[in-house]
DNA sequence: TAGAATATCGTACATTTGTACAAGATGTCA
DNA sequence: TGACATCTTGTACAAATGTACGATATTCTA
């Protein structure tokens, strides 16, 4: 197997690499225009993690006109595994259960929601 | 409100956060007693982590002998509730249903434990 | 085609984080 | 009481992180 063990993608960056996920493919103007309007920062900073996240691995570029155009290099689901494995292993020592209670009780969550998740579970 | 805003806590240290409240108190060598044999870290570390852990307020000590004791001084709840808000808002931009899905794919999680979500879920 | 926009690039820099050694303080047991 | 085992304290330090300025390059547009 080729797996390289990729370096670990830092909050702020986790943030910057969704949105271009969500977008598909996107340049720094873009991603800085999905910002939630609360969270200031600016253009130049959006800039560096897009280039931090390209050199770590998880992002390509090519050009367009003299703007860079940013897309996935990754599986969404690698980086969302590890993220989410980190996460719960250090703040719940591995049990999801426990943070999905969580989720249940705090997000806005539905009977319907859980529904579907019935759904996912009884197919494995 | 007195509410006023705690630092955050890192992942290092959120680990041995969670240890201290599992065990209710402990000591330094308690806390690296529990600490997986995977994870291999000096015991000075676990030391400094408390210490930070206690200069953000987010635990507290009493002394015994020689060995200072740590306890828990925030509900743990908040810490939670923070650490998920956080997340979930990065890696899932605020909608905890892709991650509840995720781990109901990949975590171990049983039909039983999706009835007793709902039993949570219906509560509301 | 010159200037206005708009991009990238190089660089910087204060903090935070993760990790830990060395020295000194303190408690314990023979 | 003195040696031993433990602890805490002070301190260090490299790497990662978050944030962004200034200079330079590239495109439009009037």
């Amino acid at each position: 197997m080729t797996k390289v063990k990729l370096p670990a993608v830092s909050p702020a960056e986790t943030e910057i690499l969704r949105l271009v996920w969500q977008l598909g493919k996107a340049t720094v103007q873009d991603v800085c225009d999905r910002l939630p309007s609360k969270r200031k920062i600016a253009y130049a900073t959006v800039q560096t993690l897009l280039r931090r996240l390209e050199k770590k691995g998880y992002l390509r570029h090519y050009k367009q006109g003299k703007a860079h155009v940013f897309f996935n290099a990754v599986k969404s689901e690698d980086v969302i595994k590890r993220s989410v494995g980190d996460f719960v292993e250090r703040l719940f020592g591995g049990d999801p259960i426990p943070l999905m209670q969580y989720l249940a009780e705090h997000g806005k969550v539905t009977a319907d929601d859980i529904e579907r998740l019935k759904e996912i579970v009884r197919k494995e």
